[in-house]
DNA sequence: GCTATTTTTTGAACCACGTTCAACAATGAC
DNA sequence: GTCATTGTTGAACGTGGTTCAAAAAATAGC
């Protein structure tokens, strides 16, 4: 047995990942195990702690590229113009996202970390990252200078956005409300509402 | 061995859940096994299998429990007068919840049973309950015959609600907006919204 | 009381999992 | 060719969910 460099380290990184998450797709975090990923490269589950520390690693691993394609989608879409109307259609892409990769997408947030411990600055960026697409997009509604409550409106939005996702995706919404259809209507009444002057809380 | 009716099956039911509980406030999901859990309540873990399904089943019961003590605290905010002051109220509650005991409410979303079910409909119960209270708090901003948009407003608000919790729990936001401050911002501007007549998307 | 039947509980067993590690095989250096 | 290095493995350990035959206690019939 053993046999040496058939693929570089980097090779097995990506394909071990591109195993995982063809897994994760189909059955979701659950089916993800060492061995299952090892066997579907065709090396031995051992191999796989030469990459990763442990499959919590490797499962981070994963979310940081799925946070990256979300990322790039999300990138895509123009954000010129009129903040409600940029606003829905980055909803809309992140919405699709998230209902193309349902599973990809509950990894993300079924903690597999124990709790407790702070994420990993990284994600933090991603995050940070995000959010910058959703405060150009809501730019004109917030004079310069208020660069703090922009930010703030910006999460507000997001976890909005996030809320919607998280339990379409976990099937715990009635039928009959589109993730759509609900981002549309938090978008419009939250902007309406900014447009009206009510603003922000920074702090409690 | 064998010590037959030490407890009663409803006993037996009630002791699982607790010490199911405690382990889920103190370790997180991973650490609610059947072994434990056995030994906890002094019988074996095929006992267990007696009284629950299997351990989905159990933690599912959990999650009622959950639910039902966080439907307990919601109850007990009066919602009499401004709808925003009642939301405000809620919203606290809520979080206030979910901060004292995350581990627990992590437990709710993190799906254990495998994807693609439906949830059952004692769980859809549940939900509407919750958001009638929501619904409640809402009424005096919708003339009657607006009942359906009512609803979709309620669940938007409890969607975004939701998702504050939700990335607070797993410690993805940035540290420095509390979970408080966002539900303000988000009730204060969704409602000013809605006063000034966005209103509501029901389907896309 | 005694026996037969039913019900409750168990512990051992099975298989899958995460993880470790001594052993081994391919490679490269000399 | 020899030797050190490095990638890879398979077996092993401990833990987990789950099942089930056997054992023990409760109950029923008499």
């Amino acid at each position: 047995m053993a046999r040496r460099k058939d693929h570089s380290r980097d090779q097995l990184h990506t394909m071990a990942l591109d195993a995982a998450r063809e897994i994760a797709e189909e059955k979701g975090l659950r089916g993800v195990t060492a061995r299952r990923i090892a066997a579907k490269i065709g090396y031995s589950a051992g191999t796989l702690y030469n990459i990763f520390e442990n499959l919590d690693d490797l499962i981070a691993h994963l979310n940081v590229s799925t946070l990256d394609r979300l990322y790039e989608a999300c990138r895509a879409v123009p954000i010129d113009g009129e903040p409600e109307a940029a606003l829905k259609a980055l909803a809309g892409v992140y919405i699709g996202f998230t209902e193309d990769h349902p599973q990809l997408w509950s990894v993300l947030f079924e903690r597999s970390a124990p709790h407790g411990e702070q994420l990993p600055d990284w994600y933090h960026e991603k995050v940070r990252r995000l959010l910058a697409l959703l405060e150009t997009a809501m730019a004109p509604l917030f004079p310069p200078g208020q660069e703090v409550e922009r930010l703030h409106s910006a999460r507000v939005l997001w976890t909005g956005l996030h809320g919607i996702c998280s339990l379409s995706a976990s099937g715990a919404m009635a039928t009959f409300a589109t993730p759509t259809a609900m981002a549309d209507t938090l978008i419009t009444n939250y902007i309406g509402g900014l447009r009206h002057g009510y603003r922000i809380t920074t702090d409690v």
